[in-house]
RNA sequence: GGGCACUUAGCUCAGUUGGUUAGAGCGUCUGGUUUACAUCCAGAAGGUCAUAGGUUCGAAUCCUAUAGUGCCCACCA
């Protein structure tokens, strides 16, 4: 028995060297594994975490349960391939960048474009692998001689040419449109990168006088500043309190602008008074209703958030806010406003610097979605992708039924820049994001021969070993940002689906069911987990915890409960260790059929087998609570609880020396068996396990044992 | 406004297609253990399965309604 097994299992000794191990090893390269699953690849897509980030609670769960699927794969015999990698993270990167080079009173604007460019790489070299380095103590069996960065110089060839590609069908167009403007960022934003928070403010009342008339209507309003860019005034068509009124015209108070009453049926009668001002500069709503009537647009708000020399000159240059105050000011000296009331309402922010968004009319690069969407609706409605749970097909087809243009210009410095002549723009990183796993597998330099308009019709390498590939989970947040838009770009560069399965993972929320955040103080630190109790607790708490519902609440005893576990077969390898068992056959159960087996020899091996279909079917279906359980059950009851306590007496009062090995060696191999079974979940303490068992013909490591079949 | 999920023991949760006394971990209580493990073993207490109806021979499970919790989407002029 080796002097290294003490009593208790400790985790910190040994964790690092048998990552290191497997590394070296080259066996988390598909070309260094088995081939006997008649050489068939599974490929697993990594949801690449943002350079800015740290290890939290979401990725430990995400790739710890890939891990476990990866292992399994890999341990049948497929040529398992699980690309890791960085998201350059255009707008978190570039504001995590600002914020320490304000520390040394530095601005960008003051840098410039490219010094400014350059200490962003300069702090990505310095802070961009710390994520992946965190992710190595989750004990992850990535490919890391494949690892990528969205920002490389391939991806950067793969972005070009997927622009190009769309460009020349006539899909990207550049557009005067309305779009989420985050004043502090500067920059546009996608209907995705905004959040809205419920809000207490005002609804102001405020009159408008019809021209040449004492009479007037009254409209209601949030954000009565932006009443000096009003171009007409919109009431439901079957309003009968507007019905006479409507084609009238109305002039604009303070600034004196004729403008005119207008009938649009999306109008709420029941809201305010019924009537609408409409600025099509500064409101999505507002800005559609111009489209279909053609009014004029003023755009008196500008990209810092100050109102323009549209407004003259009493307004130009003032903040919103001020604005506002000097407008009501006016209003009430007028004797215009007719009233103010209370009102709550949701208020969009900027989801990365949390500021307010302006909504406002800018030229934006857009991406159509006519062609593209339904492509992704097909692939899913024809089963050739497949949801996990399926109750998140609806919200999928859902949101890409209702689809509005891309838009994929953003107004920041870094990113991948927009690849024609004459902008200073980048694009969106999930434009980039969403070639991912193809782009990871060497589109489109791997196509042998590529069509005309780029479409790879010959894969190469990589490419056309590992794509399609099988896998990928994500978070709920990101299924429309990146899933959605993995799926249409696959078909469309591809002509193939990028995977062939989606498995949308719970969200990990505190154990009182709040939202663990950073900010708010609730976040738990897996890393912290992981040095109190061990990776392998660690992920076995989280795997334990997954099951179908949306979320989960974390709750420390699950690790505390894994932590024992591991124990627990820590103890029991050294119980069976311990009484020198003889050396036994990698396949010792086909010596099983000719042995004398007695009740509780029965009973073990019919319970063992029991587990490994449970075990196998439950990783398959993403079962991972119903297959840590099993695995739970079966070790510590079937086997410790009982096995083991009845083994006691033949070992150690054998009837006969026959009798004595025989018992120990089934206890060996139910240990070996559970060991392999147990790895994906548990990897750490079962490949440091394997090394001590007296067993002839073991591969290297366990992790490329075979996995237990029945 | 639309969608989804959840409500089971003090706490965190399991309960595949409805079928014997509703389970686990933690916590509590009782007892045990001279060599695998006190991070252990044996056992106990503790639940009107959110509420109200319905379907059924039979409902935690299916249906309807109600209440509460959480998430997502749309949007609030």
């Amino acid at each position: 028995m080796d002097a290294s097994f003490d009593k208790k299992y400790q985790p910190k000794e040994t964790e690092e060297k048998i990552y290191h191990d497997w590394e070296i090893s080259g066996f988390f390269s598909p070309e260094n594994t088995r081939k006997d699953n008649n050489g068939k690849a599974f490929t697993a897509v990594m949801a690449p975490p943002n350079i800015t980030g740290n290890l939290h609670m979401g990725h430990a769960l995400e790739n710890a349960l890939v891990d476990v699927i990866v292992r399994k794969k890999r341990m049948e015999g497929f040529r398992v391939l699980w690309v890791p990698g960085t998201d350059h993270a255009g707008i978190a990167t570039q504001n995590v960048v600002e914020k320490k080079l304000a520390k040394e009173n530095i601005k960008r604007k003051d840098l410039g474009r490219s010094l400014f460019v350059n200490k962003v790489w300069e702090w990505k070299e310095q802070y961009g692998n710390i994520i992946l380095g965190q992710f190595k103590k989750l004990g992850i069996s990535v490919d890391w001689t494949r690892s990528r960065f969205t920002l490389d110089e391939n991806y950067k060839e793969a972005v070009k040419t997927a622009f190009d590609h769309y460009q020349k069908l006539g899909w990207i167009y550049q557009g005067q449109r309305l779009v989420n403007w985050c004043p502090r960022c500067s920059t546009a934003l996608s209907d995705l990168e905004v959040e809205y928070s419920e809000e207490e403010g005002n609804l102001w009342y405020i009159k408008y006088s019809l021209k040449d008339s004492d009479n007037y209507v009254v409209v209601a309003t949030t954000r009565p500043e932006t009443m000096l860019g009003d171009t007409a005034v919109a009431v439901n068509p079957s309003d009968k309190r507007y019905k006479k009124l409507i084609g009238k015209t109305l002039v604009l108070p303070i600034i004196g602008r004729e403008i005119p009453l207008i009938a649009d049926k999306i109008i709420d009668k029941d809201f305010g008074t019924g009537a609408v001002k409409v600025t099509p500069a500064h409101s999505l709503i507002d800005f559609e209703i111009a489209e279909r009537h053609s009014l004029s647009s003023v755009k008196i708000i500008n990209e810092f958030g100050r109102m323009t020399e549209e407004v003259g000159k009493d307004f130009k240059d003032l903040k919103t806010i001020e604005a506002r105050e000097k407008v009501l000011e006016q209003l009430k000296k007028e004797n215009l406003l007719e009233k103010i009331e209370k009102h709550t309402h949701s208020v969009s922010h900027c989801y990365r610097c949390n500021a307010y968004i302006e909504p406002l009319t800018s030229s934006q690069w857009f991406l159509k979605m006519n062609k593209l969407a339904p492509l992704a609706i097909k692939a899913v409605r024809d089963g050739k992708i497949r949801f996990y749970p399926k109750r998140w097909e609806k919200p999928y087809f859902n949101w890409l039924e209702n689809i509005r243009d891309w838009c994929i210009s953003r107004q920041i410095w870094w990113g991948h820049e927009l690849p024609i002549k004459n902008s200073e723009d980048v694009l969106d990183t999930w434009f980039s994001s969403a070639l991912w796993p193809f782009a990871i597998l060497g589109w489109p330099q791997k196509c042998k021969s590529i069509a005309n308009d780029k479409k790879c019709l010959t894969p190469q390498d990589d490419l056309g070993e590992f794509y399609p590939t099988d896998l990928v989970t994500s978070a709920p947040e990101i299924l429309y940002l990146w899933i959605t838009r993995m799926i249409f770009s696959g078909i469309e560069f591809m002509g193939k689906e990028p995977f062939k399965n989606v498995y949308i993972h719970p969200v990990v929320l505190t154990k009182d069911g709040r939202r663990m955040s950073k900010s708010l103080g609730t976040g738990i630190d897996p890393l912290d987990l992981i040095e109190k109790y061990g990776a392998d607790a660690t992920r076995f708490g989280l795997l334990w915890l997954t099951g179908t519902n949306q979320s989960i609440r974390f709750n420390e005893d699950s690790v505390v409960m894994g932590q024992k576990f591991c124990n627990k077969i820590w103890n029991a390898t050294r119980f069976i260790l311990l009484n020198n068992p003889p050396q036994i056959d990698a396949d010792f159960e086909k010596k099983l059929v000719q042995t004398d087996l007695d009740e509780d020899d029965k009973a073990i091996i019919d319970q063992l087998k029991n587990t490994i279909k449970s075990v196998s079917l439950y990783v398959e279906k993403f079962r991972f609570n119903k297959a840590t359980e099993t695995l739970y059950n079966f070790f510590w009851h079937d086997f410790c609880d009982t096995y083991i306590e009845k083994s006691k007496d033949k070992v150690f009062n054998p009837p006969s020396e026959e009798i004595k090995i025989k018992t120990q060696s089934i206890l060996l191999y139910v240990l070996f068996d559970s060991i392999k079974l147990l790895h994906p979940f548990i990897p750490f303490i079962t490949e440091q396990i394997y090394q001590a068992l007296p067993i002839k013909n073991k591969e290297k490591f366990i992790m490329i044992e075979k996995w237990p079949t029945v």
